[in-house]
DNA sequence: GCCGTTTTCGGCCCGACTGTTTTCAGTCG
């Protein structure tokens, strides 16, 4: 079994074990040890196979350790089992629905015995529900309206497409009265790959005017809350937004707050306790020696409340409890404006939709200093891709192009697919003539790991291939990962002195934060690449330098921050 | 269920809002 598997069976476990009412650490245990087991780059089953202590991973303890041991060996664990005989399948579902929890759930079971969505709604449509104790008519109608939100509730939404509505609202409230502030936060701000909901933060001496500015916001679907410093609303495209009003003094400690993650938010707010000290989204509060809120001692910027902790103040992109609070001082993460190059792109040669006069012009508005072109290679026929004749004549196109345009450089290159059988999809002294060689997998995607890891690591150890481009291949929300033993092949690459491509393509963003720390830590430069298939595709770039910077990457760690002719003495091209 | 030079037991972040209640439990983030 896997790690997300695994990570998987802890969280189902979390679930049956809170609508059980067990005790809420307990639960919580079992998610944040589904949590690391998720960010984990190493294989547990391969460090049970080795015999390693998985006690020495934080928040694994005896128990955990031995049920991770059981998981992957057997493939089951008997308390998982066990669980899912006690609580009958689609009970779970319940969960699902806005406003109801655990408890609320546990009720419905036992009391009606239901066990699926389609009971819930019978029963409420008669009357049944609003019967119980603790439950009204209000919320047998919010269930009833829940039910057709939970069947097609939809999946978190890709940083890009979170970013343009967001800029809307933000355009939108902008216009409130008496508005002195306005951010967004949640993981929007933390630049998480997916967006489940948005967070606005607003700095305003009356919240009444900036609440009725965001209700007339066009595609509000429905106001879910509103309160005197909250309100919650759900748009049209079933995206929900948060709208928090704060004074601001509190601003900086509700802008922590709100950013989160909740992991970093715990963390933070036991070391606060560790220094006699309170931290909410008012501000920081010492703590009287009854426990009484003290003294407020700031809160009105973020740095004041990490300061007041003898904290750095991370980067909202590091914030997610990830060794973060260890920082001495805050790294500079790599900025969009660091990068000069793009070093992987389409064009109408094969599957692109600009042709390579456009992509260069594209590419030099854009400030870029130097492009390669790299079109797939043949065994992509479905995209048309190239033979070595074919390769060789755009080469001979890209140096006319060379003396048409002043200011970038065009590079010869090739994205060339490794074949399902191993090696290279061209010969050697074709990939010997280009300039950039990008290795890439699009076939035989399912193999076993053991298959997938030859193909990956024959190409990096490939004398003529520079870089494996989107080394895990996984589509987010729409295709898993190839089998991909990530740690051997960043290992394989610090080895050969290869590159790995952080694709910035928002569905793609692979390597994801997590495999660019890992890179950074084996020295593994990586380079950040639009892999556009067409003019605006160069656009994209900005969200893989945020996944950078989730992955703790600095200007040095990225290659395509040099020139070109500094990266190529690194690549070994002549 | 995890964790610990203050602890091997007793902690484990904190507050807003709603609905169903007459003071609070449940849910959510």
């Amino acid at each position: 079994m896997n790690n997300p598997k695994i990570a998987d069976a802890f969280d189902e476990i979390a679930d049956l074990l809170e609508f059980q009412a067990a005790n809420p650490f307990r639960v919580r245990a079992y998610r944040n040890a589904a949590r690391k087991v998720r960010d984990l780059s190493e294989s547990l089953a391969a460090m049970v196979d080795e015999g390693a202590d998985l006690t020495k991973l934080d928040g694994i303890g005896k128990d955990l350790a031995e049920k991770i041991a059981e998981l992957t060996t057997a493939g089951r664990t008997a308390m998982l089992d066990e669980l899912r005989s006690a609580v009958p399948p689609g009970v779970l579902a319940l969960l699902r629905i806005p406003g109801l929890g655990p408890k609320k759930a546990a009720a419905l079971h036992k009391e009606l015995g239901i066990v699926s969505l389609e009971m819930l709604r019978a029963a409420c449509e008669e009357h049944k529900v609003r019967a119980l104790k603790g439950f009204g008519d209000k919320t047998e109608e919010a269930i009833l309206a829940g039910i057709d939100f939970a069947a097609h509730a939809q999946e978190r939404v890709y940083w890009a497409t979170a970013d343009a509505t967001v800029q809307e609202l933000l355009a939108h409230l902008e216009g409130a009265p008496g508005v002195r502030r306005l951010e967004a936060a949640g993981s929007y701000r933390r630049g998480k790959e997916t967006v489940g909901d948005l967070d606005l933060l607003a700095d305003a001496p009356d919240h009444g005017p900036v609440m009725d500015r965001l209700a007339e916001f066009p595609g509000i679907a429905e106001t879910l809350a509103r309160g005197d410093t909250k309100m919650s609303v759900r748009l049209d495209t079933g995206m929900q937004v948060d709208l928090r009003v704060m004074p601001a003094e509190s601003f900086g400690a509700a802008l922590q707050y709100f950013t989160g993650s909740k992991e970093h938010n715990v963390k933070l707010r036991g070391l606060a306790k560790d220094r006699g000290l309170k931290v909410n989204e008012w501000g920081v509060f010492r703590v009287g020696k009854d426990g009484a809120e003290g003294e407020r001692v700031g809160g009105a910027t973020e740095d004041e409340v990490y300061t007041l902790l003898d904290l750095v103040t991370p980067a909202p992109e590091l914030r997610e409890d990830r060794g973060e609070f260890d920082l001495k001082q805050a790294p500079k993460l790599i900025e969009l404006a660091d990068l000069r190059g793009d070093l992987h792109m389409h064009t109408t040669a094969t599957d692109g939709r600009a042709s390579l006069r456009e992509m260069v012009q594209a590419a030099k508005d854009r400030g870029l200093k130097y492009i390669a072109i790299t079109d797939h290679s043949q065994r992509v026929s479905m995209a048309g891709g190239l033979t070595p004749e074919r390769l060789r004549e755009q080469w001979r196109e890209i140096d006319l192009v060379r003396k048409e345009f002043d200011s970038i450089e065009v590079l010869k290159g090739i994205e060339c697919d490794i074949l399902e059988r191993g090696g290279m999809d061209l010969p050697d002294d074709v990939l010997a003539e280009a300039d950039w060689v990008i290795a890439s997998l699009h076939y035989g995607q399912s193999q076993p790991r053991s298959q997938i890891m030859e193909r990956l690591l024959g190409a990096v150890e490939h004398k003529h291939v520079s870089i494996v481009a989107h080394p895990t291949g996984r589509l987010i929300n729409r295709r898993e990962a190839y089998d991909v033993d990530i740690e051997r092949l960043v290992a394989a690459a610090a080895a050969a002195g290869k590159l790995l491509e952080l694709n910035a393509n928002p569905a793609r963003l692979d390597l994801n934060d997590q495999h660019c720390a890992l890179a950074k830590k084996h020295g593994v430069p990586i380079v950040i690449s639009s892999d556009a298939h067409r003019i605006e595709g160069l656009d994209v770039l900005r969200y893989g330098v945020l996944q950078a910077r989730r992955g703790g990457l600095t200007a040095s760690d990225v290659a395509n921050t040099l020139s070109w002719s500094e990266l190529k003495k690194l690549v070994g091209r002549k």
